[in-house]
DNA sequence: CGGAACATTGAGAGGGATCAATGGACGTGG
DNA sequence: CCACGTCCATTGATCCCTCTCAATGTTCCG
């Protein structure tokens, strides 16, 4: 077989998507200024996190909400189980996993997560943390205390609606892993998430074929309720039917029609 | 093998739990008087349900805001996937399930929920309903219009944060769901189903050992991701060890630690 | 009473798990 | 820069749990 050349897009920084031209500049003068003060007006991610469709002036109000920004190293956790909810962290770089532990050890990732995305949000029902947020490669979180939340729900009209929409969209998102690990083979489960995956990538700026993986196979396999072997051998069913190419972690989709047809039309053997 | 007789706990009326018994006779004084009105006050699952740890005052304020109580005959849905999203539901009586399609047709049972629990959260991220929420029996739920909720967040001190509270438990839920999914074997996944309702029927006040499954064999194993012939297989086996007894959907738990130690103690053959 | 919907049970097949061995990639330190 | 160990991934052989297909039985309701 011939070895194949995929270039690490996701290394590479992303254009940004979706950004306003015209604020560009003034994003470019108040980086400048503001040196290393948090800024959700300057932040790459800012279309997709929480300031999402906010007015400049409420971003700014809610910049000023953030206490602090987190760097968390690869395989420290942002929160674990059993741990007091204080606050909520926006993803500004690097790659999580959650993961819920049963009582008799056994553990299932129930997502993964990345720039723009909120984590935390399990801790909200009792004050507790219910599962443990881990990074799979350096990262830089955003620290949202939850108590000034509340305050900026007030102040900034809307808001409120936005934490419901937020928090409302993971359950959706949920649904669809229920979907996902009740009603499908292994071949479809990989498929759905590789496309799902590379369309989140995709709304960040990064290539909407290729992609590079930051999980193990054990990983990706706990999450899609299979076992590590299984997602072996579904990659090199995939391969062998010419629909992607992977090496190790670096996965370009060939054929993603195929891919969404495989998830979209389930046909017994 | 015996027939055996089991009363359907479940149809007579429960006895109210956790009810603060000085408050009985002036929650009977204004069922008299306001007739037909909806009122949080006089509903015997107001301890669960929206006004959970509420002031009087707020109740009150809380059924201003309930538009209407709405009856749904058994098989009707409450909302169907693709309806424009504009309220909550809460349960008073009755059983439901949710399910999401996949555009093939095949549909996932993604939750069962009873009296006090919340319908219609999957709508609020796009104002659109992404499931159905369809009646096992006759029910009856109180019709909350969404946009009204939000100002109540901004009369009711907290009840912005008690929002957030139930769409978070509904997240972690969820994890819980996926760990089933994901890693338990045909019959810890109908243990951990049965001991979940049978909990959740006694926090309503009914039996914490025999229920009545509003549901067929077919949903309950779309909800856990097995055929119906392996739920009807799984119930059989839980007989034949004396787990449990079952007529129809009527079960009783006869080993309630049995089935606790199956979920929690997985063990490879 | 008869029909439809639901449930049980059996036999057989298949998809994914398990067990096991090998191979590659990567980081660390010599 | 290479050697080495560790972690991760691939692949094969076999097993078994659950699905599938099919027949029968039961309950419920018009």
């Amino acid at each position: 077989m011939d070895k194949i050349m995929l270039q690490a897009t996701q290394s590479a920084s992303p254009v940004s998507p979706a950004i306003n031209s015209h604020l560009v500049t003034f994003q470019n003068a108040r980086t400048a200024s503001a040196s290393y003060k948090l800024a959700c007006n300057t932040c790459s991610v800012r279309q997709l996190c929480m300031p999402m469709g906010m007015s400049f002036d409420d971003m700014e109000r809610l910049s000023n909400m953030v206490a602090a920004r987190k760097r968390v190293k690869k395989g420290a956790t942002v929160y674990r189980t059993g741990e007091e909810f204080t606050a909520l962290y926006a993803i500004r770089t690097g790659f999580f996993k959650t993961t819920v532990a049963a009582e008799d050890g056994r553990d299932q990732v129930t997502g993964f997560q990345m720039a723009a995305e909120i984590l935390g949000m399990d801790g909200i029902s009792t004050n507790r943390h219910t599962c443990d947020a881990i990074a799979l490669e350096d990262a830089d979180v955003c620290v949202i205390p939850f108590n000034r939340l509340e305050d900026i729900s007030r102040e900034v009209e809307g808001f409120s609606r936005h934490m419901h929409r937020l928090m409302s969209r993971e359950i959706v998102r949920e649904h669809s892993v229920m979907l996902l690990l009740g009603s499908m083979r292994a071949d479809e489960r990989l498929a759905a998430f590789l496309l799902d995956l590379v369309q989140r990538l995709h709304a960040r700026g990064y290539s909407s074929s290729e992609l590079v993986l930051r999980m193990t196979r054990e990983e990706m396999g706990s999450y899609l309720g299979l076992k590590l072997e299984t997602v072996s051998r579904m990659f090199s069913k995939f391969m062998d039917e010419g629909l992607i190419e992977v090496k190790q972690r670096h996965v370009r989709i060939l054929d993603a029609q195929a891919l969404a047809h495989l998830v979209s039309h389930h046909h017994t053997h």
